[in-house]
DNA sequence: TGCGGTAAATCAGAACGCAA
DNA sequence: TTGCGTTCTGATTTACCGCA
């Protein structure tokens, strides 16, 4: 799943002006949805033409094995994840095996449902091109939850995209934004320092480094909301100096305060400002940021992008 | 190049505690 | 008792790396 540049610059400046960011991705999880959900009824209408005597045309069609088997998991009602948390793995195999499996489960499961509610009675009628099926109950409701779960997989996926997309580029445009030099950052290349065999300190995805008098301070973003104390704790596993949140908890702050940690919270008046605190403490030059924040940041996102 | 496993990103809901 | 905020637990995915 991909991020474009402009929604990544939209999340940034969002973060930068204190606003809230989440409208962004809430977007995209609906638009990818209800494209996903159109195209799905449209092979859900060519599948049942396609196998007017097959009972069980939907697990012909969606349970093939010819599809990914991220195809396979969602349209047998289970995420990918879920497999490989059950199983420990996710060959293809192991997908087929455990989608078939839950299947019939679910199956069954909407077959007990409609017996004890058999007051309720339901119909999907669908149309392509003028032609329309139908669908009777319990193949609505294994559409719908087929739906359900590619939603979560969606939202899943976007939300975790966002983080990773927007950590590198916004500490970028809070370094330039207060004119920091350039020897005294840097984005840390993966793997670069892996192969360092003395590197007793093994390490974790770094964001970002802030470097002064030859050291170089480890910088974490989470775009956590509330309600994460165990994001926080990563800072504390990882020996942060710098941590940058969308909205801290006050337990948050003293902890980060009494760890000497310098904390942003960029979900507060003028939250970005504190940056320059963290400059401070770490002995950076910088030059305050004052003027039209809508410029600067548009300037800044030409250099970066 | 593609597959599979691991680390890391976030959200959502239940449980709990406190104040009105 | 109700409402609200915080913490804990579990859910999802992508990015990255190693290997055949």
């Amino acid at each position: 799943m991909t991020l474009t540049e402009q929604v990544t610059k939209n999340i940034i400046s969002r973060l930068i002006k204190g606003q809230d960011y989440r409208i962004e991705v809430v977007a995209l999880i609906n638009a990818q949805f209800l494209q996903f959900a159109m195209d799905f009824f449209e092979k859900i209408v060519q599948a049942k033409l396609r196998n007017k005597d097959v009972i069980d045309w939907y697990k012909k069609e969606f349970l093939n094995p010819k599809l990914s088997s991220e195809e396979i998991a969602i349209n047998s009602g289970l995420n990918k994840k879920t497999i490989t948390n059950m199983f420990n793995s996710a060959t293809k195999e192991i997908v087929i095996d455990a989608s078939n499996e839950h299947y019939e489960i679910l199956y069954n499961s909407i077959l007990q449902l409609i017996e004890n509610q058999s007051e309720i009675d339901l119909t999907l009628t669908i149309k392509f091109r003028g032609v329309s099926v139908e669908l009777n109950i319990n193949e609505s409701l294994i559409v719908i939850n087929t739906l359900a779960v590619k939603r979560a997989a969606l939202r899943g996926g976007l939300w975790s995209t966002a983080g990773k997309k927007v950590e590198k580029p916004l500490m970028q445009t809070l370094c330039m934004l207060f004119d920091v030099p350039k020897e005294n950052y840097a984005i840390h290349l993966k793997g670069a320092k892996a192969k360092q065999e003395d590197e007793l300190d093994f390490e974790r995805e770094i964001d970002f480094y802030l470097i002064s008098n030859g050291q170089n301070h480890k910088c974490e973003v989470k775009l956590m909301g509330k309600g994460n104390p165990e994001s926080a704790d990563a800072v504390i596993a990882r020996d942060s100096k710098v941590f940058i949140a969308d909205k801290l908890s006050d337990l948050n702050k003293t902890q980060l305060d009494s760890l000497k940690v310098n904390w942003i919270e960029l979900r507060s008046e003028n939250g970005y400002q504190r940056f320059e605190k963290a400059l401070q403490s770490l002995g950076i030059s910088y030059n305050k940021f004052s003027g039209d924040i809508d410029n600067k940041l548009t300037e800044i996102f030409a250099l970066i992008f």
